[in-house]
Formats: structure tokens, C-alpha cells, sequence
DNA sequence: GTAATAGTGTCTTTTAGACAGTATCGA
DNA sequence: TCGATACTGTCTAAAAGACACTATTAC
């Protein structure tokens, strides 16, 4: 690392670097998480046909960060702008790539409102939101590169944070009730959460923040909406977010 | 990354892509964290003289995963074989390298046993293990590279981590006493903790096991010593890790 | 004996858990 | 009215917090 940057002598040490963007919503009427993938194409050169995650080259005259690549990946598939980006891990070695190649995949996940990302569904045939738990029962040979291992630390990552930290109401509308933020921190956690205790938190910490509105399913009783509190920092209650026995 | 591998023709796009590695260790007797730095050489073509974090390219030649790089970079200082590596965050962008080189840096934080590597101290001239508290407070334009950020990272992810995880056991020798757990986790948390919900959590936990033989400073009373129990899985007491008032 | 730190016990306060009960909508 | 879900209150159980007390070493 210091010697003089000479392209020429040091091209050749170098490895093939990519991102890899794990994009998550949260399908409120089914309380179901979501990703989106799409199929490789039948006459592509490697994978062909397989189920793949958002992915792209890091090309240092393209682009100057993993995120801008990242957000470029995200782009191309779904013409979003400004994601909620978080890296998650680094994967290096020889077994990403199926030539051999020694590969860097530098991965994110993404977390993203059902509403911003919905249209695109039908739109582009080979992509697709499919639900994670389903996803995850595939075996990991009907998977591009290590895009399956990919999506199961996103997954298990994403699960852990929801017991602890607001993150997940990025996966909700901007504006949301109390239950459907208990709901979806239920699916992720596996949990059944004590709904008195649940409330008092909330009001503590301070998590949320009450708007105008309430919410009207037509048939029971209205709620009151919510929106995430953009002043809070630190964790979720820590800890006192315990199931029913 | 559809196409088929042609050196001559991706070489150009790619990164130059180095591993850091932030050593720590404590020291249990001054209960201070320490961390392992060098001098650059007078010499050096960038950031000579400066502070740096043990640290190496990483060639594709040599190695084929990022753990494989951050090993041989600590091999380099410290002659340690199999440490402890946590990969901690990839920085990315062409301000870590005063050439404006579009670097990719791929960092790790290693917790060592002061045993282990103390003798290394004096041995080594450019080498210092120095009081992570005392070598922050120094300007980041004493550091090389983007070295200051890195392990201001590493240090408040073990500092957070002192909270709820029993990962701080790898700073400490394989054998310890409850109040050497109880103090590294006081320096790291800054917290105060109450002791007799602290042993009756470790009890419960299992997060520790009893072995034989006790601690002995000659002027007070023996405490009973413990190893960190290999079979401990998740968090050390989620959360009721709560301080003194 | 004293100084010093290890380790236990016990009481009070806080928080979690269970669950009954009230509120507000559509039909 | 009823069915459904939102929301509150209250009692009990468990865990945290404070702190006094006992234990074991060197001197």
C-alpha cells in the first residue's frame, strides 16, 4: 500500500469486485416479507435461468463507492432513487463465481416501502417479489453465485434488528398504526407480543410519534396513525420487547 | 458480471482493494483498551511518519478470501496465527488514498489476549500497543489513511457489543474472575453495575463456567476463576445488563 | 485485630405478563 | 343490536436496584 499507484504493476493483484443489494418490503394485507429477485437470462454465460438478487460490477471508472453501485443495482431493476441502503457483509473467495474467479461481494440490504415498489411488479417479467420464507425453502442450486447465502444473513439480520431497533418501519407506509408495527415485528421475531406492554413502550421511548389520521379497514374500530420518529436514535425498548409466555 | 473472465478486459475496471485489521487487547491491570499500531516508515511515499492500523493489500495471487489477507497483515506485526477476526465494516471512495486511488477497504477487529501478544512490545520498534481512549483523542490528520475512522468504528462496535454480547471474554485471559468480567465490561459500557444481579445473570446464563483454581493478589480475598463456556450461544443477557441508577 | 476485595442475602422498586374491560367503527 | 379490532386498566409475577452483611486473604 505504498508504493507509488502504478496501473500497470498493480492490475494484475487485483480481484474481481461486485455489490449485491438485498431488497426487502413487507406485504401488509398478507404480513409477509418480501424480496425481489429476478431470473437470469436463458442464454446468459453463467446461471442461466437462475434466481438472482440485484447485483452489479464495481467498475472504478463507473462508479466511486460500493453504494453508488449499490444504488445503481437497485436502479436498473426497479428505477428507484434514494434507497435505504445498509451494508451487510463482505463475501470473498474462489466459490462465488462458478469460473473460479477470486471474487469481492460486497452486499446490502434494502429495506423499502410496499407503496414505492409495488408497480414495477408486473411490469418487467423477470423480476420478481417473492415471499423470503418460501424463497428460503429453495435450494440454494436453483441460486445465482452465493445468493442464497446472501439472502439468509440479510433475512436472519433483519429479524434480529426487528427486536431491538425501529428499522423495521421502513417497511411500513409513512404513515402506520400501532398494530400493523406490532404485526410485522411479530412475523420477523416469531413472537407474540403483550399488547398493553407494547403500547406503554412505545409511548416512553418515544419511537413514534402520533399524526393526524386514522386508519379505516371499513369494519372495526379506526386506529390512530403513527409515523416513525426521526429524532429517535438508539435502540427499541431495549430488551422489554418479551413475548406472551 | 454475465461475461465470461477475461483478465485483459476487466483488469481495468477494477479497484484497488486492501484489508485493516484493528487490534485490540486489554490490559488488566491499567483496565484500558489498547490497540496495536505502527509508525509509517520516514521513508514512506504516503503517510510517512503517520499512525497506522496493521493493514495489507489485498492480491488475488496470494490470497483467495479477505479473512485470508487480514490473517497475513496481523501475521506481519505480531507473528499470531489464528486470531480472533470480526469483519467490521467495507469502506469504499477515492479519499483513503492520498493518490485518490478508488480504494476498497475491507476492515477487521481482532480481540487478543494481552498473554498472547505483550511480548511483542518492546521487540519491534515501530510497533506500540496503545490506550484506545488516549490515541482517539488524537486528529485524524496524525493518522494514515482513513485509519482514524476505521477504529473509531471498531471501538464503538466493542463497545457496544461489551453490552449484550460475552465477546469481551476474548480480551481477557482464558481464565478470569467475575470482577475482571464485571470491570472490562464497566470500562467498555462506561455503566456501573450492580453485583449481585450481575453474578445471578451469569449463573442463570451459563454464560460462564466455574473451573478450578482461584485468582490471587496477596492482599485480599481469592476469587473463584471462570472460562467463558464455548457452548454459550446468542446474546449474555439480553438487556438486563442495566447500570446503578 | 485491620484493610481490602469476594461473594451472598434481603428488602424495595420497577417492569413484564395475563387478561378483563371499555371504545368505536360498519352493517 | 353484533362482530371485529383498538385501546386501557388492573392485578400478579418476575426482575432489577440498593445496600447491608458475611467470607477470606495479607499484614
Amino acid at each position: 500500500m505504498s508504493t507509488k499507484y502504478n496501473p500497470s504493476i498493480h492490475n494484475d493483484a487485483r480481484p474481481n469486485v461486485g455489490v449485491t443489494v438485498v431488497p426487502f418490503t413487507y406485504d401488509l394485507s398478507a404480513c409477509d416479507l418480501k424480496v425481489l429477485i429476478y431470473r437470469r437470462p436463458i442464454d446468459a454465460e453463467v446461471f442461466p435461468g437462475k434466481i438472482a438478487l440485484p447485483n452489479g460490477v464495481y467498475d472504478r471508472r463507473v462508479v466511486s463507492t460500493a453504494e453508488e453501485a449499490a444504488e445503481n443495482a437497485l436502479m436498473d431493476k426497479l428505477k428507484i432513487k434514494i434507497p435505504h441502503l445498509d451494508q451487510l457483509h463482505t463475501f470473498t473467495g474462489n466459490d462465488i463465481d462458478p469460473q473460479r474467479m477470486n471474487t469481492i461481494n460486497i452486499a446490502y440490504s434494502s429495506l423499502l416501502r410496499e407503496s414505492e415498489v409495488v408497480s414495477f411488479n408486473d411490469s418487467v417479467s423477470d423480476l420478481e417479489w417473492i415471499s423470503v420464507k418460501k424463497l428460503l425453502a429453495t435450494s440454494s442450486d436453483m441460486y445465482a453465485f452465493n445468493h442464497k447465502e446472501v439472502l439468509e444473513k440479510a433475512y436472519e439480520r433483519i429479524c434480529s434488528q426487528a427486536e431491538y431497533t425501529p428499522l423495521t418501519t421502513n417497511l411500513l407506509p409513512k404513515k402506520f398504526t400501532i398494530p400493523d408495527f406490532k404485526k410485522i415485528i411479530e412475523v420477523l421475531t416469531g413472537w407474540e407480543l403483550n399488547n398493553s406492554r407494547f403500547r406503554s413502550r412505545i409511548k416512553q421511548s418515544g419511537v413514534l410519534k402520533e399524526v393526524k389520521g386514522k386508519s379505516n379497514d371499513g369494519f372495526s374500530k379506526p386506529a390512530q396513525l403513527y409515523k416513525a420518529n426521526p429524532n429517535y436514535d438508539g435502540y427499541f425498548y431495549p430488551k422489554s420487547l418479551t413475548g406472551v409466555k
